[in-house]
RNA sequence: CGGGGUGUGGCGCAGUUGGCUAGCGCGCGCGGUUUGGGACCGCGAGGUCGAAGGUUCAAGUCCUUUCACCCCGACCA
């Protein structure tokens, strides 16, 4: 894409009415949108991070079975009402709105009620499980305070997936296997090794430990205890002389941190396909309940994790992964061997499969520079006169200091042999 | 929801104890000089001061109400 055609630009400063570093950049970069506390819209470059990051959720997903749907936004009263959970003594952060006739509808907040209700129509049979659904899409919860940015929405992107089990132990199988997903996740999103299993308060299972990944971060809202040997941790919800006993673990072997809710996952029982009478018959005709998982990423919060974790003092440095593009082409001056040399190498890397942010504007270097930083893709091609006079161009790491002279023919082979 | 703070061109800010056509920087448009780390000069467009009501000869400055946003706390399947 030509940066003359993005229609979002940098800006020197930050908005007065954000504090959070990850809104800071975000917006001073131009990937975001804010609309109002707690809701912010993805721009051109934002979408593409937020689509890479649910893309690398969305392949590891498939690839543990995972069936992707997308469900309403607008959810019937009913279903709720059958799972107790509609009042809001029960639960408080719900949007609610009204059909014309006076219809109680709820806004999505979750949706365990609507894929167990979904799922009537067709789950019948043991032969029919065990089977995991998931969707990446618009959540909505009605947050008193909503803050940090990215870190807490009013809406935001999540992934949730639900598994059916046909007892626990297909369950207990099926929920290690998504666990290991989920480290495979954040190891490809550049923060597995910040990234712990942890061990929290279930919920309404409080006999049973839900698990949380909490990414290591200064922004955390969690206190967890890591155990760096082991790669876990314990909330500090949780975090017990009975549960360390459970866990096996020692107090002296334990750290304090920070964590950032990355992702949650935890048993539900039966208690949404009972009180919804989702129900499967065995061999032998006999009716059982169905055990079922939940499992939650929140793509939107990472994007924010992600822009706090990956900066610098000049702006953002996306992993390759989830960069919006992996170039950014910058030619100086606007002599014609440049720009011809630019555009011929803008198209020779769109030709190997390299995203390229080509900076065809015609502005000084300095001003290249610092939105090539600040924009923070992998790669930073720059064409001058200078080097093109020997057939090279220089290519910089956002994340190293050092620049290297490339043939400009090499440039693809190049970047595609640096690649992580 | 409790406490604290802030709303002035697109963005960041300044506006003394109320007083004249509301300023500055960035950005934007035009012209020119520049051209390897956000250049410089000149000209120009753009705001009725979050909103509503009130006090006053006079309100961005005072009062009331209200909305929005930020921070701390509480809350957070």
């Amino acid at each position: 894409m030509k940066v003359s055609q993005l229609f979002t630009k940098t800006s020197k400063t930050a908005p007065a009415d954000e504090v959070a570093k990850n809104a800071q950049l975000l917006i001073r970069a131009g990937f975001i949108h804010k609309e109002m506390a707690g809701v912010y819209a993805y721009l051109p470059l934002g979408k593409r991070v937020l689509d890479n990051i649910a893309n690398i959720v969305r392949e590891e997903m498939d690839a543990v079975g995972g069936q992707e749907v997308q469900m309403t936004v607008l959810q019937p009263k009913d279903i709720w009402e059958k799972t107790d959970r509609w009042d809001d003594a029960k639960v408080d952060n719900w949007f609610k709105t009204k059909l014309a006739n006076g219809t109680e509808l709820g806004v999505g907040l979750t949706h365990e009620e609507p894929i167990v209700d979904a799922l009537k129509d067709f789950v019948r049979s043991y032969k029919d499980l065990p089977l995991c659904v998931y969707q990446i899409q618009n959540k909505f919860r009605n947050e008193l305070r909503a803050k940090s940015g990215l870190m807490r929405g009013r809406e935001f992107v999540m992934k949730d997936m639900y598994s059916f089990a046909r007892d626990q132990e297909e369950h207990a199988k099926i929920y290690e296997r998504i666990a290991e997903a989920y480290n495979r996740v954040y190891k490809r999103l550049g923060i597995g090794d910040i990234t712990y299993r942890t061990y929290a308060d279930g919920g309404y299972f409080t006999e049973k430990f839900s698990d949380e990944f909490q990414t290591i971060s200064p922004i955390g809202e969690d206190t967890i205890y890591v155990h760096e040997g082991k790669r876990i941790a314990i909330n500090e919800e949780v975090y017990t002389d009975e549960t360390l006993k459970k866990l096996g673990l020692n107090k002296a072997d334990l750290v304090k941190k920070n964590g950032v809710e990355v992702g949650n996952i935890f048993p539900l029982e039966s208690k949404y396909t009972d009180a919804l009478e989702l129900f499967y018959s065995d061999e032998k005709g006999e009716q059982h309940s169905i055990i079922m998982g939940c499992y939650g990423i929140g793509i939107s919060r990472l994007v924010g994790l992600l822009a706090e974790h990956f900066a610098d003092d000049k702006g953002l440095v996306w992993p390759e992964e989830i960069a919006p593009f992996q170039v950014y082409l910058a030619p100086l001056g606007q002599t014609e061997a440049v720009t011809k040399a630019a555009y011929d190498m803008y198209k020779n890397l769109t030709a190997h499969g390299i995203t390229v942010l080509y900076d065809d504007r015609d502005v000084r270097a300095g001003e290249k520079f610092a939105d090539a930083d600040l924009i923070g893709l992998p790669y930073r091609v720059v064409i001058s006169e200078k080097s093109l006079a020997d057939g090279q161009c220089e290519l910089k790491r956002r994340n190293e200091a050092e620049t290297r002279l490339i043939k400009t023919e090499d440039i693809a082979k190049v970047i595609i042999s640096m690649r992580t």
